[in-house]
DNA sequence: ATGAAAGCGCTAACAT
DNA sequence: ATGTTAGCGCTTTCAT
């Protein structure tokens, strides 16, 4: 009730005031070990008049867990990563855990960086998108140190026996390419930033190592699978590459609207992406779904706004963060989890943008 | 060099790996205090092979300072909290500190719980953008604390001594509204989701009272203000009152479209808001610019990709979260700001939805 | 310049 | 059930 200015009321204020020792009153306040009701009622008013407010960092020092966990993403602006640390804040107050976070900006130094302040700040865990780098030793110096890391959406090789928890890249791009064929299409232009070649994408061992691929080659990879599949042939002119910038998109698609390529159907692999290939669309004049069908990457809401609205494969986002948040504190109780990785499917949402082909 | 699962190296461990005293090994690791270049070398050397990492937590319980500041907003997944939350943590980073984020969903409830949290973790300083509630007790207690605290674009007349950072929002409707009188437009609606009632709009107390209206209200009485200064008259069907949906917004807009009010332009306050306008008056195949313009709210994606692209007023986001870290860790420097608060001006960026009435 | 010692606020044995 | 004591890792007097 009292609202006296304390720099701060400590446990000896609380004994004091409670006329109790130290110790009893600790024992109270921090709700284990024993007391009777008489000291428990005296220490909890002596508390609330005193306006006690337990110091974590005192708690954490001693406990050895701050109760806190990092998350270094490379863009909190970003509407991915954004929604992905919603469900990651969500997930991580439900166990009474608060998440500081860090920007990368994709920059390897700044990566390091913030990996070791927020290690000297004693995160009890970190979930990390990992910068695309050789020797992330910033990563695997926390490892070794015993700290739990989980990724996020990105694996490099050199952490492969990291936890992952990622969407299902792959998977989304057969969702989206097999929703076409079905559609009737058979000549399908994919838009794509990855920078692997194609060639080196259809002798791949079969799984653990496709976790450790870029999220675009894996999406790349997904439609390369539904086209053999289903028997439809791989035409390479198809296969559009584009900088990861919406303008390198738009001319990518341009210039395959230019080259009349006779594509029915055009699959974009990401946001930014599809963003390009949309005004690429627009500048042609070319009527979607009629004479092309288009679907986009991430439900971004001005995809339904657009006449017509647009197809998009839609990604968990929220889910991915929460589930990386779990996973982390799963680890942290030491539970051993089913599966090391997580990867959550992606969902086609139909709209107008796509036909059967003319 | 050497990777070994230290549960954590102290300055103890680096005292006896150099041949020092605790003391001595503090001094340079910690950069305070002299040391003869022999120690401040053979220190250095020592951390470096064991791996050394500083415990941030045990420097924050002796310094008085965690170097952490918390922002307690609504919902990081916002578009516009989360480019703040990027300025904040710019800003915060490049002065030597991390920021712990929190949700409110504006329940008060949760920003009080949040609130309570974070100081328990010893935060510096809070930059809060607050529910709207009668009595923030929990910030009110902070305060009394002697915790800085920065007020985010929201105050509440309760808290109407805090420092507060926010966007100019009666200037930013002026300047839609100045736009479209300057177009030639005269009866100009506009979407609020304010819920107060314009008539107590118009008897203000000039200033300081201003900044403790929601941004919503005082969106609405920029744009009364400027129909004011022009001697436009004010038409109260004009005002077309949504709840803070698109959904709502759109039937609001459909109705004033179906009730053949006779307006020339249509200026939307909030981003929500812009959505269900937009819808509605797509819905209804009004031509834009020519049977109506239209002015949007916020510089979302979207609206630069739908035909014709829409003239919005943009926010300054970013900064606004840069300003507020700013002038938070001025506030922690004990350094008195030039004024308590910082009103950060919109900008109109003009597309293809305006043009002056047929 | 260096070391010894106290203490930040708390928890956790250990006695009593 | 309660009190005494040590100690988490660090900074900071205070001697020397």
């Amino acid at each position: 009730m009292v609202s006296r200015r304390n720099q701060s009321v400590t446990v000896i204020d609380v004994a004091r005031e409670a006329g109790v020792s130290k110790s009893s009153a600790a024992r109270v306040l921090s709700g284990r070990g024993s007391a009777s009701p008489a000291t428990q009622r005296r220490v909890t008013e002596a508390a609330q008049r005193l306006g006690y407010r337990p110091n974590a960092l005192a708690r954490a020092m001693v406990s050895g867990s701050s109760h806190t966990i990092a998350a270094v993403i490379p863009d909190v602006a970003n509407a991915f990563f954004s929604a992905t640390l919603r469900g990651l804040t969500d997930a991580a107050r439900s166990a009474g855990f608060e998440v500081i976070v860090s920007n990368t900006d994709n920059d390897a130094d700044v990566e390091a960086r913030s990996l070791e302040l927020l290690a000297e700040k004693r995160a009890d865990g970190f979930v990390v998108a990992p910068v695309f780098q050789d020797a992330p030793e910033a990563i695997t110096r926390l490892v070794e140190d015993g700290t739990p890391v989980v990724l996020l959406d990105r694996r490099m090789p050199a952490l492969a026996d990291l936890p992952l928890v990622s969407v299902d890249h792959v998977g989304a791009s057969r969702l989206a390419t097999e929703y076409l064929i079905e559609l009737g299409h058979r000549r399908i232009a994919i838009v794509t930033e990855a920078p692997d070649r194609l060639t080196d994408l259809r002798e791949l061992p079969p799984d653990a190592e496709i976790s450790s691929l870029r999220p675009s080659t894996q999406r790349l990879l997904g439609y390369v699978q539904a086209l053999d599949d289903h028997g439809v042939e791989l035409d390479q002119d198809l296969v559009l590459e584009s900088d990861y910038d919406a303008g390198s998109a738009r001319a990518a698609v341009s210039a395959a609207l230019d080259a009349g390529l006779g594509f029915t159907a055009l699959y974009c692999t990401d946001a930014i992406v599809t963003l390009g290939a949309y005004n690429a669309v627009a500048d042609h004049q070319v009527a979607v779904p009629d004479d092309i069908s288009f679907i986009g990457f991430d439900d971004q809401e001005w995809t339904t706004l657009v006449r017509p609205s647009i197809t998009v494969i839609d990604q968990p986002r929220h889910e991915l963060g929460s589930a990386a948040a779990t996973r982390l504190l799963a680890q942290l109780r030491d539970i051993d989890p089913d599966e090391r990785d997580l990867r959550l499917p992606a969902h086609l949402i139909p709209r107008e943008s796509t036909a059967p082909p003319r």
